[in-house]
RNA sequence: CGCGGGAUGGAGCAGUCCGGUAGCUCGUUGGGCUCAUAACCCAAAGGUCGUUGGUUCAAAUCCAGCUCCCGCAACCA
């Protein structure tokens, strides 16, 4: 694998970030830092979506000028991220000048290409909302449901795009490619969808939508989110009709774009067909993940149960985002929906992260120190019991990140862990110990050890933190390569003193992290 | 007949494509261990797999009907 490329959405800058955002973004994180342990060229896109009337007016309401809400907006974005550990390469922001150079160029070529046209439509107009209605959004007098007022009937000009026109190659590409659309299920509600797609409006008239990127050439029309926001994807990496960069001839295409489930269709159909438009390749992969819920409904400013991306950090006092990472990756079954509540949080970290992991490392560590003053002995190394298991672990986490099983990988690496806990109830160093068993003992020990090397390896993409913690008290390298990975990874000699042995995640409510977080 | 998702022991889920002893995590109860972060290991209790009917030697799984829940307008991923 020489490069790998991935993208998540770029988030509407109309508010602060969410959970949901956050969701995403993690996933995509954590995909990232899988693949970075696999290939050598990662490159990982995020940013924000900055156009578009409803900025327009967010922005008048607060009398600042929409730029400025955009920059306000996309700095919480970024802040969020970097709480979150989020270790993307580039955050293109779609009011960036590159960007909308770039877009001017793709639309124009798709103008002289015949692939946009102009065309005049009727619609229902409330100039309360500034915005074309849906007929079957109105009340049952016909009125705006806002407003109640009466949408007036007026024909606009715009561009459109010929959908239509590629259709049959966009159906025939998803039905060869099984793995385009992930999960799979999902591609026939895209197949669906496809029945009966129309040319897409793709600009819209400046004396509606000031804030927009100029249509060259035509001083009445701005672009329409479409062509914008799409092409985040290409611009970002370097693309212009013209001058491509050598970035975007390495990376093009994307491996995968990380997208939400109400997405898709923009991302299956749309997306596809603005590059056949443009004669570029389409992506590998659109991998469409589900909602989190909150305490088993959906999030919605209207029901105040709005999670901010930190606030769980912050209410259980975590430095770090690595449980809260965690937690998120394993909440939902691939492409599933999945819950966020306090209780279930703090019962599974505690579970996985603390009692089972952490504390894992730590009791052997301790033994190893008690009865060998950390000391790991040439005779020690040998055949390992959980070397076979381990290393078939490490394949099929892999086989899972290769389709997006991001929450089955997880639970694969902690299954991994049990085995281990089991392997040290039954061999029982600490009777060995007793016994006089001690080479015997120091075996065990050191094969649980080397396993520990081959866990923080795993874990690492979902608690990067955690994950160098126990790297550290292993003195093992964690930016081994998942290939490079053996069941000997543990050197001879003096490994640990006792005071440096430090539990790598406490439990949350337990009385250890009470002290810790009041320091 | 709008579209889609779901209904599996107390909670949350997997298993359904490719029928064959109903599994996981957490919780509960009992036991074990004492190296460790009141942690770890074992065992038990608890489900007629929403409902009705069909196919089959055999159905949670396939087929048909029915019931209930959740999305599909907006703030919003």
């Amino acid at each position: 694998m020489e490069k790998y490329y991935l993208t998540t959405a770029i988030d509407y800058v109309n508010g602060a970030p969410h959970i949901g955002h956050a969701y995403e973004k993690i996933l995509t994180d954590i995909i990232a830092r899988h693949y970075s342990q696999r290939c050598d060229d990662v490159y990982f896109l995020t940013g924000t979506d900055e156009h578009g009337i409803k900025i327009q007016k967010t922005a008048a309401a607060k009398d600042i000028t929409p730029k400025e809400l955009c920059d306000e907006n996309s700095r919480k974005f970024k802040d969020a991220w970097k709480a979150l550990d989020i270790d993307y390469t580039k955050f293109i922001r779609t009011t960036d000048d590159y960007h909308e150079k770039a877009v001017q160029h793709i639309f124009k070529k798709l103008v002289e290409k015949g692939d946009i046209y102009k065309h005049s439509y009727e619609g229902l107009y409330c100039t309360g909302c500034e915005c074309f209605l849906n007929p079957k959004d109105l009340t049952e007098d016909g009125l705006c449901p806002t407003h109640l007022k009466k949408p007036e009937v007026v024909s606009e000009e715009n561009y459109f795009f010929k959908l239509t026109k590629y259709k049959d190659a966009i159906v025939k590409h998803i039905k060869e490619h099984p793995d385009f659309i992930l999960p799979q299920f999902r591609a026939n509600e895209v197949l669906n969808q496809l029945e009966d797609i129309q040319d897409i409006s793709v600009s819209r008239s400046k004396s509606n939508v000031q804030w927009g990127i100029d249509v060259l050439d035509d001083s009445e029309q701005s672009i329409y989110v479409w062509i914008d926001a799409l092409s985040n994807y290409v611009t970002a990496i370097g693309y212009d009709t013209e001058n491509q960069s050598d970035d975007f001839k390495k990376y093009w295409p994307a491996d995968v774009h990380v997208i939400g489930k109400d997405i898709l269709k923009f991302h299956s159909i749309y997306w596809p067909a603005f590059l056949l438009a443009l004669d570029l390749p389409l992506p590998k992969h659109i991998f469409a993940h589900g909602w989190i819920t909150i305490d088993e409904s959906k999030m919605s400013k209207s029901l105040g149960n709005v999670i901010s991306p930190t606030s769980v950090m912050e209410n259980f006092n975590m430095e770090n985002a690595d449980a809260f990472r965690y937690y998120m990756a394993t909440s939902a079954p691939c492409g599933r929906d999945g819950n966020y509540s306090d209780d279930d949080f703090k019962e599974k970290v505690n579970a996985h992260l603390a009692n089972s992991m952490g504390n894992l490392l730590n009791r052997t560590l301790s033994m190893l120190v008690k009865y060998f003053d950390g000391e790991v002995k040439s005779e020690f190394k040998g055949d390992n019991p959980l070397a076979k298991k381990a290393l078939n672990t490490i394949s099929i986490v892999k086989n899972h990140f290769d389709n997006f099983e991001i929450s089955e990988a997880g639970f694969e690496i902690i299954s991994l862990v049990d085995s281990t806990n089991k392997y040290v109830q039954d061999t029982a160093p600490w009777t060995l110990a007793k016994e006089g068993k001690m080479s015997e003992c120091g075996k065990v020990l050191t094969n649980v050890l080397d396993i520990m090397c081959i866990i923080a390896s795993l874990i690492y993409p979902y608690c990067p933190n955690i994950a160098r913690s126990m790297a550290s008290q292993l003195s093992f390298n964690i930016n081994t390569k998942l290939d490079d990975l053996t069941s000997d990874s543990i050197k001879v000699g003096k490994l640990i003193e006792k005071e440096n042995i430090k539990p790598v995640f406490l439990r949350l409510d337990s009385e250890l992290a009470d002290k810790s977080a009041k320091k």
